[in-house]
Order: structure tokens, then sequence, then C-alpha cells
DNA sequence: GGAAACCCCCAGAATTTTTAAGGATTTTCT
DNA sequence: AGAAAATCCTTAAAAATTCTGGGGGTTTCC
């Protein structure tokens, strides 16, 4: 019987408790399944960091968004990924979310191109099953609502750059006009250049920029 | 008791009956399935057309390559999927298809922008409901070995234009260097500057073409 | 050996993007 | 309501990028 490690990183105590009950009795033909919990980020990161020189774990799977104890800053489960993928590149990764945001699931897809991805309403312990053994045997896997955006991302024929993408994340922020180029290197004449030529690509002439941002939201790009 | 209305099109006649068989063998809570099959471009075409004025089918089941009868022609099932999604928009399509080529992945998940994408070595009677009963209640089915491709895709953050698209995929066609410019319109100098350009980005410097090819080909985009 | 194909580099031309400045219109605030 | 601020649009010159044609070197294949 051969044991299949998994470390479910969450802030949220009681939830991660119901992944581990629910993991360690799935039914995975020769596996023996062991949920190691952390509800920080320190915590997690140090046990990421341990099982470089020990037992790696087969599984990581990280909250996206995670808070250190006595901080009001959160930390982002994609950093733990990205750690995560340098020290122990055996480990498959998979994430969890509560939001299935397209601006962060693209953004995750591109930074730790993770072994799974499951938007949180869309758990349960069948799914959950269905994830780890795909995970494990055969990934990636994703979830239904992350298949979602995946599938707006890929439809799509609007190529934008760096800078465009830039523009339209800080202006759904609500990131005033003026505000921008503090933001974006380029001079605020450029940006309205820019800003044109993206209502033109989404369709949106001559609206104003909240047509622009509900446009390229639909379209799975913020 | 409902009826789930599946058009099979598929110009190898007997697996198509397989699909048929299982198909119709499935367990839908609540839906009866029935299964009209054809085996030729222009069948399935008049079938679909046939159907705008009639019950409209719930899943049109392509595959993306068609022979035309007394023809040595492929007609792609890529066609009919961008025919279908203007005649019967309500109807869902899903795509079968022999091999798990990036390239045409990548260029119907843009044009088409399919309910399902199968590979048909992922196909078995057990993926085959999954799908089925996934691209009713909540599309998109992406199959395992498509998954794989999306992934690559999704991962990369690389960004070609359409010129650089056409140069990789003519290279990787066989087309000699000279005869590239008579299928993109670029001087040939022009096409040299893009290769050397494409062979940095993919970090193939002074490499020959074929090391480029195969770096885009691992990188999803050919 | 010789022709054809491929690869590399350069410099001017052509194109696109950026920038600054000026003015019109709308929004916000008092 | 009136002033100030912010947004939106246009234009024209500067800057940056891309395209192109040419020269020349190396490899490949008859």
């Amino acid at each position: 019987m051969k044991t299949l490690r998994i470390l479910a990183i969450d802030d949220h105590e009681m939830t991660m408790l119901g992944y581990k009950f629910i993991l360690e009795n799935i039914e995975f033909e020769g596996y023996d399944i062991i949920v190691d919990t952390a509800n920080t980020y320190e915590a997690g990161k140090k046990l990421i960091e341990d099982s470089v020189n020990s037992f790696k774990y087969d599984i990581l799977l990280l909250d996206v968004q995670l808070f250190a104890p006595n901080e009001n800053q959160p930390h982002s489960g994609e950093d733990l990924g990205i750690l995560a993928r340098k020290l122990v590149p055996q480990s498959k990764i998979a994430f969890m979310s509560s939001f299935s945001d397209n601006f962060r699931i693209n953004s995750i897809l591109k930074s730790v191109d993770p072994d799974g991805y499951l938007v949180k309403t869309d758990i349960d312990p069948k799914t959950l099953e269905d994830a780890v053994k795909t995970i494990v045997l055969n990934p990636p896997y994703y979830s239904s609502k992350a298949l979602t955006a995946i599938r707006k991302k890929m439809a799509n024929d609007i190529e934008l750059d760096e800078k465009d993408k830039q523009i339209l994340y800080h202006l759904s922020m609500g990131t005033k006009n003026k505000d921008l180029e503090k933001h974006i290197r380029l001079s605020p004449s450029s940006i309205e250049n820019r800003k044109r030529h993206l209502k033109s690509l989404f369709g949106t002439e001559n609206e104003n920029d909240m047509a622009l941002i509900i446009a390229a939201k639909n379209r799975g790009f913020i």
C-alpha cells in the first residue's frame, strides 16, 4: 500500500478539517491517503520547506487567499505556489479559490501552471475525489467554473499586450483615469490612445470606461 | 420523459454505430436519448439545415475530418461547426478529433467555441457519458488530452501575432524557407527577422528551424 | 564544382506608437 | 449656480519599431 501525501493550506480551519475528512476517506486503488494541514501562510511555507529534505507531498492544495496570523495583509497562495514549484517540483499543485475571478485564474495559470484549479462553490465530495485522482493520474483537473473562465479566454481572438492588460486591470479596480499614469509607464495621452483602441477592439466605441470594463469582463480578460 | 436529440457526424460508419449504441443506452435522469447519424459532410450539413425548421438537436457531435463521398478533398468539421453555430445557435456543439494537435484545437476553440472537445483516444463509454451530461448540464467538457493542450496554451506568456503564427504553422508543415513568402505577405528579409525573433522567444537562438518548431510544439502553439 | 537554399547583418524607408499641447464637454464639489 | 477638476477628442511632431532590399558567408544537394 503506497501512501499519498496531501498538504492542504487554508486559513479557515473548519473547512480544512472537512477537506481532511473527505480526502482521507477516498477509496483510491493502491493508495492510502494522508492529509497534513496548515492554516496560515507561514505554517504552510514551513511545511513545504521541511518537505524538501524528507517526504515530498504528492499534492499541495492551496487556498488562493491566506491571512497571516495577527496581520491583516493577505498573503496570496499564488506566491506559495510559485515558491513550491521551485522547491519541490515533484509535488503537484492545485489551487482552491472562493471566486471564479477570470483575472486571477489567468494569472495563476500562467505563473504557477497548477495541476488543478478548483473554484470552491464547485467542490463537493465527489468532485474532490475526481480532482485528486485526476491530478495524480492524468492532470490537469479544472473545476466547472474554472473551465468556464478558461473557455472564455481560449475563445478570444483579441490579443492584448501587457500595457493593455494593466490598463484594463487598474480601470476595473476603480483607479481614476488621471491616476493611471502612476501605475503604468506611459504618458497620459498614450493611455488615452490605448483606451480608445481597446474600446474599438471590444466594440464599445464612444462609450465610457464602465462599458469597456464590462465588455472585457465578459470576454474573460478581467 | 423528455427527448435528448444527438446528431453524430463521422465518416467511419462503424465507429459511429458504436457511438450510437453507447449514447442511446446512457441512463440520464429524465431524458430519452436518440441519436441520428450522418457519415458525410453533405449529409450532415443537410440534416443540420433541416433541423432549423423542425426539432433542433440538443448536441451536434462532429468529427473534425470528414470526407465527402467520391472526393478526396477532406471537408473540415470545423466548417460544419461554424455553419451550425449560425443556423442553430441553440444546439450544443462538440468535436471529436483523432489527433490532439494543438494548432487545430486552438483554432477550433476560437472559431467555433464548442461546448465540448474530445480527443478520440480519450473516448470510452464512461467519458462519453460524462461528456454528454456535462455538455447538457454544465458545459464545456474537454477530454484529458484536449485539456493538456489547453493547459499548455494558458500557461504561456509568449504572445504571437497572426504573422508569427503563420510562419510557425507553415514551417511546421514543411514549407521551404524560400516558399514562405508565397504564403505570408511579408518580404523574405522580414520573415527572417521574425524567425530570428521567434527563436529568441522560444530560447532556440542560433539553432535551426527544426529546433524552433519543436519548441513551439512543446509550448502548444502548433 | 556549382547552384540553390539557408543564415546573418546592415541601413534607409515605411509604419506604428508615444508624446505634448490645445480645446470641448462632462462631472464634481462647494 | 458657478468654479474647478476630470474626461474625452484631435492634431502634429518625435520616437520607436518593423519592413525591406542588398551584400556576403556557410551549408546542402545535384
